[in-house]
RNA sequence: GCCGGUGUAGCUCAGCUGGCAGAGCGAUUCCUUCGUAAGGAAUAGGCCGAGGGUUCAAAUCCCUCCACCGGCUCCA
């Protein structure tokens, strides 16, 4: 019997015999590891616990210890929930049922479901879950499986698609149910301590909208009833700092439905939040020698055509009929600043070009993916665009991340890197495509930046940067991006002189600081629960007069604060509830003036942290606030010790 | 676009099997002038998302449309 060498997770190696299983390697480590093993992660992919090794392969051995347990939980709680299904309704039609980040789902077909019938499979599903069944592993015949699902065309296309090479099939069997699964599994259905089916929505079989919809399920499962509840618990903390509720509290912004889909109205408090992070983009902008510039929000037809997007983004444009002329609207406002770039003559001496612009843009995305500000049809892009000489790209790119990550530090965000490489529809030669995505991943490797690669996913016309922050759910949402384009400078025609007098085609990068101003704000107000640091809040001061005889004062104090946002609460309450009123509006700093302030031309300050000093100078909270502000410091902190 | 859900006062929502449209908060007015998280009273406020149909009668039942919410990537 020949020896087969695997590595662990540690990097030693151990030898097995050829066929070996995961449960084998497991024993071999130690007798206690075999008996725990519930399955094992082979080269990233995890699998049942009775898949053979290879030699070679990295392996992890999965207990009811290990993060991957939960996925295997529930991947055996989506059973349960089909065999809780086909006991109830047993017309229904599985198709696929994996687990996910969050839980699980299962696709089905051929029966209608409401809420009224997910309460009852959930108590179907506990019955399961008491009777504690045996999930047994069992290998059949591809004439076997063929027949079992005759009437299951999904089924019918796993086997002949993902499990084309392969005779023998696992299936998993627990009491009365059966399904074609990979694998792994938990040993019984009572290991699943609790379950909740969450809600039902569609999807198409593998995705694809050519193909029929299916019923989709989603639950969630844990091991005990306590994590369930903590679970459901921060789902309810996610759904309070929406940001659609909290835009709608605090007055931010709106959309309603006279004005359109996907096209906000921002009020007031929003606009002054925007403003601030206009002004801050700019601040950065013009220090890393960047230019403003403004284009129109509409250009005529032919230039879409010069830029491509005609071609390749149409679909997603808003398009006008003007005097037998066709216009459209902006999409993109690359080819605007190329434009600009296009009305002089260049040497070399003057690259690199910068332009920015606070662009607004229009993108007819479809209606069933708009939501809140997350997905808009109208939007405000920190669009930047520099032109600069080939060799001069990798520096570029470097003064842009640093940008990037002064933007990230500034709001305490945390953000993935992923480097997005050619999609299927693009413009551009192969080399030009592979010069650029070189670029790109030498800065990322130079700077010691981890990242994901994201094939496939980038922009039409080159490869970017994407950063990705991640929003109070856990969702993670375009945030930031940097992308080369060695296509726009081409078609555009742009060119600059060069020490040789000869004429070069310049490289273009388009580069976001904030992504979209919309989406920004959105994870704004979701990260910091409408709770906005001192520069950013709509309003920083509100003065609380005890009584309608310090209302002169309070607004003396008011014009001492000089350019502050800072209001005077001049309704006939009881001091309880004004600090109430400030308290839900997210106000940071709450000055209380009463008789004893007004003698002696102090304030007593409270910030929304509940912190309270008395007898302070005016003057004093005045300095503190220029510093607060000045440094964009994330808590209100006068009354931190 | 597709599947499921929702749409009633400025906001949050109640209104079961058809029978005079409700509550709390907010707003307005009056009283109260208050020392660190809701003082009291009164008043106003509605095309029940839009259009059509069934019915003596529709917020409620049926049809069409609109908008919003969740989902439509994570491979048995």
């Amino acid at each position: 019997m020949s020896e087969i060498v695997v590595t662990l997770p540690d990097g030693s190696e151990l030898s097995v015999e050829e066929g070996a299983t995961v449960a084998d390697v497991a024993y071999e480590i130690g007798p206690g590891l075999g008996k725990d093993t519930v399955a094992g992660v082979v080269d990233g992919e995890l699998v049942d616990k009775a898949d053979p090794v290879h030699d070679g392969a990295q392996v992890v051995i999965v207990t009811d210890q290990s993060d991957e347990y939960l996925r295997v939980l529930r991947h055996t709680a989506a059973h349960v929930f089909a065999q809780a299904l086909q006991r109830l309704h047993p017309e229904a039609k599985l198709a696929i049922g994996p687990p996910t980040d969050e839980g699980f789902y299962y696709d089905v077909t051929d029966v209608d479901l409401d809420a009224d019938d997910l309460e009852a499979i959930e108590d179907e599903m506990r019955e399961i879950l008491e009777a504690d069944l045996p999930v047994e592993r069992e290998l059949r015949s591809r004439e076997e499986a063929l027949e079992l699902y005759e009437d299951n065309p999904y089924k019918r296309d796993i086997l002949e698609d993902e499990a084309a090479g392969d005779e023998e099939l696992s299936f998993y069997v627990q009491g009365d149910f059966e399904d074609l699964c990979k694998g792994p599994h938990v040993e019984s259905t009572g290991e699943i301590g609790a379950v909740k089916l969450l809600n039902i929505s569609s999807a198409y079989w593998r995705g694809d909208e050519d193909n029929e919809t299916l019923t989709r399920v989603y639950g969630t499962a844990f091991e005990s009833e306590k994590d369930l509840q903590d679970h459901m618990e921060l789902r309810a903390e996610a759904e309070e700092r929406d940001h659609r509720k909290l835009g709608k509290e605090m007055d931010l912004f709106s959309i309603p439905e006279v004005t359109g889909p996907g096209l906000p109205l921002y009020h007031p408090n929003g606009k002054k939040i925007l403003s601030e992070l206009s002004g801050f983009a700019e601040s950065l902008n013009v220090d890393a020698g960047y230019e403003p510039v403004e284009t129109p929000h509409l250009f005529r037809t032919e230039l879409w055509k010069q830029s491509g997007h005609y071609d390749n983004y149409v679909d997603d444009m808003f398009l006008l009929d003007v005097n037998d002329e066709e216009y459209g609207l902006k999409p993109m406002n690359c080819p605007g600043h190329a434009t600009i770039f296009d009305q002089h003559s260049w040497s070399y001496r003057d690259l690199p070009v910068r332009y920015f612009e606070d662009g607004k843009v229009y993108r007819k995305e479809q209606r069933g993916e708009l939501s809140g500000l997350s997905r808009v049809w109208s939007f405000t892009i920190d669009d930047g665009h520099l032109f600069c000489r080939p060799e001069q790209i990798e520096a570029e790119i470097r003064q842009v991340m640093d940008s990037i990550y002064e933007v990230l530090d500034t709001f305490g965000l945390e953000a993935h890197v992923a480097l997005a490489t050619r999609p299927e529809k693009s413009v551009g030669s192969d080399e030009i495509w592979e010069q650029s995505e070189t670029q790109l991943r030498a800065v990322l490797d130079n700077q010691n930046v981890d990242y994901d690669l994201e094939p496939g996913d980038g922009a039409f016309y080159g490869p970017k940067i994407d950063f990705a922050f991640e929003d109070a759910l856990g969702r993670k949402w375009d945030g930031p991006t940097v992308q080369v384009d060695f296509n726009m400078p081409e078609r555009f025609d742009l060119t600059y002189t060069g020490e040789d007098n000869e004429e070069h085609r310049p490289v273009m990068i388009h580069r976001a600081l904030y992504g979209s101003y919309e989406r920004f704000f959105m994870v704004l107000i979701e990260h910091f629960d409408g709770k906005f640091p001192l520069w950013l809040a709509p309003e920083q001061v509100r003065v609380l007069p005890i009584s309608d005889d310090q209302l002169g004062y309070a607004h003396r104090v008011k014009n001492e604060l000089g350019d502050f946002r800072v209001s005077v609460e001049d309704r006939s309450w009881t001091l309880g509830r004004k600090i109430r009123e400030a308290q839900d509006d997210n106000v940071p700093y709450m000055l209380v003036v009463g008789e004893d302030e007004a003698e002696a031309g102090t304030i007593s300050v409270r910030d929304r942290q509940e912190r309270e000093e008395q007898d302070v100078a005016v003057e004093a909270f005045r300095e503190h606030l220029d510093a607060e502000y000045g440094e964009k410091r994330l808590e209100p902190d006068f009354l931190a010790d």
